[in-house]
Order: C-alpha cells, then sequence, then structure tokens
DNA sequence: GGGCTATATCGACAAACGTCGATGTTAGGA
DNA sequence: TCCTAACATCGACGTTTGTCGATATAGCCC
C-alpha cells in the first residue's frame, strides 16, 4: 500500500490557515487515525526512542500487553501511514520512525 | 466532560524524545481521535479559517454534506477533545479554535 | 532437508463509531 | 402565550476497528 505520507511538500498543508479541500481532509484524518490508538502512540514513543538503530518486533511486544499478530497488526497501520520504515535484518524486523512524515503532520497543526 | 486538552503544559510531553507512559499515550490517543475523521478535520480547518469572530453551526452544515445532529455530534467531540471552544450568542452557537491545544499536540510530534 | 525462531496474514468476534430521523431544548419575535 | 428557528440529544442501524488464536511465510542453523 502507498503510504499516505511519501512526500514532505505534497501533503496535509497547514489546515488552520484556511479551510482544506474534501480530499486533503481525508488524507490527514488518515494519518491521524494511525495515531488514534494508545498501543500505536505507544509504539511509535518506543520506536523513536530507539533512534536511528531501529527497534524489532521483539522488543515491543513484551511493552505492551498484546499478542504478537496484534503488534504486527498496528505495526501495520503505522507503516502503510507514513509514519515508519521496515527493514528485514535476518529473522528480524525494525522499525524506524520517519521524522518527516510526523513533522509534516506537526506542522499541519500550526497556524 | 473535562476537555482532553485544558492545560497547554499538563499534556502530551513530546513522546518522540523518550517512551511515554500507558496514561500519556491514552490522553494523546484521544486527542488523535478526535482529528481522526475528514469531516472533524473540515470542521477544525473552516472554524479556523473564521478566526476569533467563530463560526456558528448554521455555516458549517451546508459545506458539509451531513445532518445537522450529525455536525453537532462531531463538533461535540472537538469540544470535548479541548479543541474547540463553544459561545451561546442568542440562538446561534458559535465554535472557536483553541490554539493552546492545537500547540499541545503539534509539539508532542516534534523531536 | 528438517527443525526452529521471528514475523506476518487470516478468520472470527465483540466493541466502538458515524450516520440518520425523530424528538427535546433554548431563545427570539409576533 | 404561541409559534418559529437554531441547536442538541436520543435511539437505532450498518460499518469499521481492535483483538485473539490458528496458520502461513521467511530466514537461520544443524
Amino acid at each position: 500500500m502507498l503510504p499516505l505520507v511519501d512526500n514532505v511538500e505534497a501533503c496535509c498543508p497547514s489546515f488552520l490557515t484556511s479551510a482544506v479541500s474534501e480530499e486533503e481532509a481525508g488524507q490527514a484524518a488518515r494519518i491521524f487515525k494511525a495515531l488514534a490508538e494508545p498501543a500505536r502512540v505507544r509504539l511509535l514513543s518506543m520506536i523513536a526512542a530507539v533512534g536511528e538503530a531501529g527497534a524489532c518486533v521483539c522488543e515491543l511486544v513484551p511493552p505492551l500487553d498484546l499478542s504478537q499478530p496484534t503488534v504486527s497488526h498496528h505495526l501495520r497501520i503505522l507503516q502503510d501511514a507514513g509514519l515508519l520504515s521496515r527493514e528485514r535484518r535476518g529473522t528480524w524486523a525494525y522499525y524506524r520512525i520517519r521524522q518527516d512524515a510526523l513533522a509534516v503532520v506537526s506542522r499541519a497543526l500550526l497556524v
């Protein structure tokens, strides 16, 4: 699936200066929807905390009190939204924050 | 209902510097949930666009293709999240953006 | 190849959510 | 006081979503 945020400039202009179009609102809402779940906020936070090294799924499952399939499900949603990138190293999968994507969302909220 | 964002300093420290607690994640997620709907993004955008004057419900219903009760429902969710303030003037209800609340959310997303 | 480990996908189910029409509430005007 | 207008709440319905156990896939090692 195509990430919702793949280009810093293309998406989500500040919707506080002038009314956004129906399409822009839909794109913004889909990104916010990815963030609209405590488990996903914690995942994003934990992954951001380890920085460029990336966090593997095996580190992320225990802190959350959720099954491994559920954690994989949430990671996929964050990745589909363009907020995470995924990299395989051997048997493990490492997730990293896409800071540019978060910057876009952050900027969209400012006047 | 108590707004989720009623104090700029109290809520939502940046969750990108270090892992947030379970409770902080829940608070952040509830705010993002309020934004996780195209109709609500458009409402927020339209209300922000008119500035301090505030927007009355009668102006907000026609552009969205939704019934008046549904629009009232969305406005309530945004207000409960602390993103909007409401004021009655005669028969009309005027909604305004709470910029400080949006600033909190925006800052939480930055490194 | 066979077995083991890490992760992803599938199918199902309950809970949450968006939507509407109908109705309630509040305020202004005749 | 009665009527009308603006907005909010209620009750119901279909859809979406989070969750799990079971299963599939991918990759390492013996």
